[in-house]
DNA sequence: CTGAAAGCGCTTACAG
DNA sequence: CTGAAAGCGCTTACAG
């Protein structure tokens, strides 16, 4: 029932379709009296407006969409939040996409598939290359999140993955830990995150002098805490031992803190625990972990700034923006005694 | 520059628009060379249909709302994953709108203020009660999800909170245990959620013929590790000693794994914990939880088919559904010895 | 099997 | 300050 029109409240006010926008997106310059008259209508009749008439006229939705692996990993369901509530702040709301284990959705994410449906698109990609993620543009603005190469032709925006492995590195040894075990790189095709973590691991050593040792290297599946729980257990009883654990998410450090304790090791005085994301259960968890942490209230700031200037018109080479970063010493690896 | 519109099809191939639409949406009847035809048209312009058009005339736009508090509590983010999956199937894409500590956001959710932008919404509230959503309703098919008393008018999928929470004060009677807390209610006002779990315990302790003590009752901040942390470990050191904790939430659990672990007592040995909705952490966490599982799947899809029903017309009175549960049995409650 | 035309509900130059 | 009219890109009875 209340399929109010545009044009019935015009009818109704006895005036025109103009005037009745002219009310509703608040122009100034409209006579007192008929304001007051046109909202009269507005009011009785109960009208609101039609999104999907005003999308189609003005060519633009007010959505983005933000597409990223899954939302059960709790860094990405944290990034969602923090970027709903500043995509809000700024007059649109998110579209959610999990990619799982589809490229295909990934691709269809830089299509014009999503023409019409959203104004943007702010992706995490997990399986698109550089050279592919440049090759499907196709019309939708779009600004790369994460930590995978991105094409100079878009926007992106990260933290400095490898200046922050390093610092958990140096951090680990001024506790004085010397064998610091790397837990988890993919078994086969490391990711770029993974990749660039251990990078800027490997440095974080040589920088403190220590020797790399490959052996301390572990591989399994990344962000699953039984499966890391798995490899490092199968490591440890293999005869590896390790003084500190680096783990590549907070999920992989789960697993850590689990297979350390089931062979009676204590965290932190036996084996320091890093993780990575500070998601909810990093302080949540005991002992909580350590980890490093983006400023994810700045880079949904600066994802949302740049994905809105390029809905906005501009078309200039991509950006690729580094956000802040920290880490947050708690428990598992806590602060050096002075 | 991919701009491309119907019409422009229906120019280059020399048909009609509704000719091009009927070939767009694989419509049968439709002359084989006709077909040939415009797919070349299609093929040579890059012709993608324009959404906002098509959703401006079939007046749908293939989008369900999904409302809840928090994304950041793994419950909920697990929900979403799910559903948006189940959504995905059926044709219909999520859109995702937290509540937060905002009533003003469930309201709108329930009003005409969606009409356009979603066919439907799925809503699980947490400050609305029933008076004022059954009052808010206007216009947009509605689905109700979780615990909150929900109006005769509307839909609402839930699993049965009373039944589980017997079922797990049981499984802890079974365990020998006698004094089992409850951490934790909210401080004033009790959630519909607290409410029915509290009664669930209480007739469990009946059933197991135990005493219902009050001192057992923890209040303290719901879904958040650290502040039932505070709250069990102030009641712990004020004296309660109970042999398990019957925990609101898996993030509650968490903190009661912590405060007891502080206080050097074992889990389970010498207090068994359970969590409730077997979230990733549930698993995760060492001793992983005992918890309480809804059938995430089946609430999915009945939730999806009641509003899909809703959406294409059905207008009857609510519907109030039941979906499966179970308790899963981990580390912080095993199973009794036999 | 296909076409011409109206309509979905808004916005927006262009006049006045 | 306000109006008449075209247009956004599709779908869909209604004819034929």
């Amino acid at each position: 029932m209340p399929n109010v029109r545009l044009s019935d409240v015009a009818q109704h006010a006895g005036v025109s379709t103009k005037t009745v926008s002219n009310v509703v997106h608040g122009y100034v310059h409209v006579r007192e009296s008929t304001r007051a008259k046109v909202q009269r209508a507005i009011d009785e009749l109960g009208y609101r407006p039609n999104l999907r008439g005003r999308n189609l006229a003005t060519g633009r939705t007010g959505m983005i969409a933000l597409a990223f692996p899954d939302l059960r990993i709790p860094y990405f369901a944290e990034l969602a939040h923090v970027l709903s509530r500043a995509a809000g702040e700024r007059g649109y709301r998110l579209l959610l996409e999990e990619s799982g284990d589809a490229p295909d959705v990934e691709r269809a994410m830089l299509s014009a598939q999503e023409a019409g449906v959203v104004d943007g698109v702010l992706l995490q990609p997990s399986w698109l290359n550089s050279t592919e993620i440049a090759q499907h543009r196709r019309g939708v603005p779009v600004v790369l999140l994460g930590e995978s190469a991105a094409p100079l032709t878009l926007d992106h925006v990260r933290i400095d993955n490898i200046a922050a492995a390093a610092q958990v590195v140096e951090h680990l040894a001024a506790l004085g830990r010397r064998r610091i075990a790397f837990l988890c790189a993919e078994e086969s095709a490391p990711s770029e995150t993974s990749r660039q973590r251990l990078i800027g691991y490997q440095q974080g050593l040589e920088h403190c002098g220590l020797p790399v040792d490959a052996s301390l290297i572990v591989t399994g599946r990344v962000a699953d805490a039984h499966s890391a729980a798995r490899a490092l257990g199968a490591a440890l009883d293999d005869g590896m031992a390790p003084d500190a654990v680096f783990c590549r998410d907070d999920l992989v450090a789960l697993g850590a803190l689990r297979a350390l304790g089931e062979r009676g090791l204590r965290v932190p005085e036996d084996v320091a625990v890093t993780g990575w994301d500070d998601s909810t259960l990093a302080s949540a968890v005991r002992p909580s972990l350590t980890c490093v942490r983006a400023d994810e209230a700045e880079l949904a700031r600066r994802a949302l700034d740049l994905l809105i200037e390029r809905i906005e018109g501009f078309d200039g080479l991509g950006r690729h923006e580094f956000v802040a970063h920290s880490l947050v010493v708690r428990e598992s690896a806590p602060r050096p005694a002075v």
